[in-house]
DNA sequence: CATTTGATGTTCT
DNA sequence: GAACATCAAATGC
């Protein structure tokens, strides 16, 4: 099982970080001393300080310290309060990009999972959304800043997901630049978080 | 099945 | 004080 995070994290356009993370493994160190695997099936991009969706547009603050720090590290945040948000850095120090992880599936052994999830009633809604994933892994502010490649979260390598099977949306959640087309996943997958009605999907096309 | 509404508290103005 | 990269329960078909 490759531990190392793919060159395609560093110095890369979000949304092409984006769209290439699907299939990919997360990794998660469980602190009873487990590795918990799951596959990427949906992410988000954010561009920068020019996306007025992202959080960098308001500058550096505490709170996007890291999502301004190098690439190939986790930038947490919390959100609404209550949840928290898992994104992978992209671009070099000073511009703060992202990719936000919407959902995985997850790969062996539940019972953690199900354990911090109690709310959820299906497989699916133990991680087909942001924070629902954050809360089964128990990934918290303490991940922020922490390296993707050698921390406590990893990304790895896992099955490349053809265009065909890739679909393009509208960012979930987001009330400026709303129709940009920044969000992928995973055609058919049962793990992928409910897409609004209303939202354009369009097929990938590199 | 889809859509609406209330909870929650941090962040930034 | 308003906004918020969400979730779960309740309601409408």
């Amino acid at each position: 099982m490759p531990t190392v995070l793919p060159r395609t994290f560093y110095d890369r356009d979000p949304a092409l970080v984006a769209r290439e993370m699907l299939g990919m493994l997360l990794l998660v160190d469980d602190a009873d001393g487990t590795v918990h695997r799951a596959r990427i099936v949906e992410t988000e991009a954010y561009l920068g300080p020019h996306d007025p969706a992202c959080h960098a547009v308001v500058g550096r603050t505490r709170r996007t310290e890291h999502l301004h720090g190098p690439p190939g590290r986790a930038y947490v945040y919390r959100i609404y309060g209550m949840h928290w948000c898992l994104n992978a850095v992209t671009l070099p120090d000073g511009v703060g990009s992202a990719v936000l992880i919407r959902a995985v599936e997850p790969i062996g052994i539940l019972d953690a999972l199900w354990r911090r999830r109690p709310a959820a009633r299906r497989e699916r809604d133990l991680s087909n959304g942001p924070g629902k994933l954050c809360a089964a892994y128990d990934i918290t502010g303490a991940h922020d800043g922490t390296s993707l490649q050698r921390g406590p979260i990893r990304i790895a390598r896992g099955t490349v997901i053809t265009a065909a099977n890739i679909a393009v949306s509208p960012r979930i959640g987001i009330t400026r630049a709303a129709d940009w087309p920044l969000r992928f996943f995973e055609r058919g997958n049962p793990f992928v978080s409910a897409t609004p009605g209303h939202f354009a999907v369009t097929p990938y096309t590199p």
